[in-house]
DNA sequence: TGCGTAAGATAAAACCTTTTAGCAAATATA
DNA sequence: TATATTTGCTAAAAGGTTTTATCTTACGCA
């Protein structure tokens, strides 16, 4: 394996100093008033040679890495998967790669990683955080990282937010229920989590059918159980307040509605669920869907996140996006 | 903001030398014969003001990123989505965290990140390639990088891989239509790619169908073209073959098969696909499948990466996870 | 001729580690 | 007692950049 090149070996090779190739190369030619004929010298030379810098002295010298962490709470959840992707494309056109960690149940493992990623001088996080985070993330403030976080806010976390219009989906979502599918009883399938966006569901769902004066029909699953208890409990719940529509949070709660719905051959068949997925059209009964414009979030986080990284704005911005209904 | 501490702080604030700073942080204190009453003094102290060494600066001067490249071609499909969680978390065990990319449809780009994460000393690839890499991979190799290939081999690249039993659990997944089922005319559903994963499957149905003399019926999909062409296709291929049976390449070909199914009415029932999906269970007809054992997988692909990485071992692992059906 | 200034380039410090080679004192050996 | 060895520690180089401060030469102008 033949050593890679560095920029005094350039710098040799043409006989001419380090601090002129490094000028050159990082577009200073004019502003340091080297020669073009010189700088011309010094590309062609680096291109033949295909002299690629060393980034890591880069960033050690600079302070800056040029990467994005993101961490996400499950990456094989369909939403975060995608964003990832969007986010992923949208950082590496703006230059920055993104190191990535799903943080699946695992919140200490995330404070440790959130800490790991400091220490490798990382220019910025986007972060959908849980809950227990608030208190690293505010470290990370503290030591102006600049932080983005999406899907939801931490009530004790002063910083930029990309989120959801999770109150009017929610609503919108409800009265779609009511209103195109004609439901009666609709109840509303949320997690034990305290989630800001998970209220904000419920927020909106609770306006809808407090309008007509519905019951409030709500479940909270605790996913520190089996499949086959969270089953149960869906099924009770719905079968016990003879529900003919369902709103689901969130995608993996639909499925699991949907199972209940199979296994124990429930009746209800009016369902909706925020955030979409591929298979929502195919099951029966088909689920409806409150989908999050996952493109556009993925583009204000990074928009605000590169300006945040360059340094360029110093106001905190929140941004809220609309989502799309799709109605099945 | 206050600075970070580096080495030399400790150092001198503690009236000893960098050297010994570093040996004992470095574990060294013994090998070096460094005293244990300082040995401790030193470890307290850093524990307390809470020091983190800078890991670009010890990169730098190690040639050692603890990072890992991960390409894959599209997060957002789930059993990649679900592979590149198992192998954060294991990678994470052994001290490396995971710089991803998602490849979807741009080669160009995949080619770039190599490049880009080469340049960034990374310790070692894991890639599920899209067939123009060979020669960047070959290029890795060339220079000593550590690359391990999973879901797919390239034929003109000599490295380790992890891939499943593709040939047996097609021929398994098609037996099971022929003998569980009863189906009578199996079509085969496959990608224009000329991936080693498919043709492995394609084998498998091949010789399924072979041994009973059933005709073959094989439609590839060109994925170059709008949904709704696609599910056309299936359609033509489903009904103008009298299909009673498909056996699907991959999941996301089993969701259009199911949406082409669904849009036209289509009489097939007897389904089977090459990866477990979540949904599998609850559309109708229900797919049964052929998972890829997806935790296996990654295990063996972060065991035969770090080992090569610590140059424990020089011979190329070629390993093969067998599938298991999920009938339904 | 003498002086000021612009042009064109560079030496050396800084970023923060790890590691090689070596030093001084204490102890062991003869 | 004189020498060899061990103990305990450290100076300095190396890793590859960026950037500040400076240096030399040429030129314009009085």
């Amino acid at each position: 394996m033949k050593k890679r090149l560095s920029i005094s070996d350039i710098a040799n090779n043409l006989g001419v100093s380090v601090t002129t190739v490094s000028f050159i190369l990082n577009g200073k030619a004019k502003e340091k008033r080297i020669s073009d004929a010189l700088a011309k010298r010094v590309l062609d030379y680096v291109k033949k040679v295909d002299y690629k810098p060393n980034q890591l002295a880069k960033s050690l010298r600079t302070g800056k890495s040029k990467s994005i962490g993101l961490l996400v709470e499950d990456i094989s959840n369909p939403f975060f998967a995608n964003i990832a992707d969007h986010i992923e494309k949208l950082a590496y056109d703006h230059g920055y790669h993104i190191i990535y960690c799903s943080m699946k149940n695992d919140e200490q493992r995330a404070k440790e990683l959130i800490q790991l990623f400091y220490d490798r001088q990382i220019d910025g996080f986007i972060i959908a955080p849980t809950e227990g985070l608030s208190v690293d993330i505010n470290n990370l403030l503290k030591s102006s990282v600049p932080v983005v976080l999406f899907d939801r806010p931490l009530s004790d976390v002063e910083t930029h937010t990309v989120v959801s219009e999770n109150v009017e989906g929610a609503y919108q979502g409800t009265l779609f229920l009511l209103e195109q599918k004609n439901a009666k009883r609709i109840g509303f399938v949320t997690t034990v989590s305290t989630q800001s966006q998970m209220k904000g569901r419920l927020e909106g769902y609770m306006k809808a059918v407090d309008n007509i004066g519905m019951d409030l029909l709500v479940k909270k699953i605790n996913y520190d159980q089996n499949e086959d208890d969270v089953l149960e409990q869906l099924r009770d719940f719905i079968s016990d307040n003879k529900l003919d529509g369902v709103l689901f949070a969130t995608n993996y709660l639909a499925i699991n509605g949907l199972k209940a719905i199979k296994k124990f051959d429930l009746a209800v068949d009016k369902l909706i669920s925020f955030d979409e997925n591929t298979t929502f059209g195919l099951v029966d009964p088909p689920v409806s869907a409150i989908s999050q414009n996952i493109q556009e979030i993925a583009q204000e986080v990074v928009r605000i996140l590169v300006n945040q990284i360059n340094g360029k704005s110093d106001k905190i911005e929140k941004v809220v996006i609309p989502c799309t209904l799709i109605a099945r």
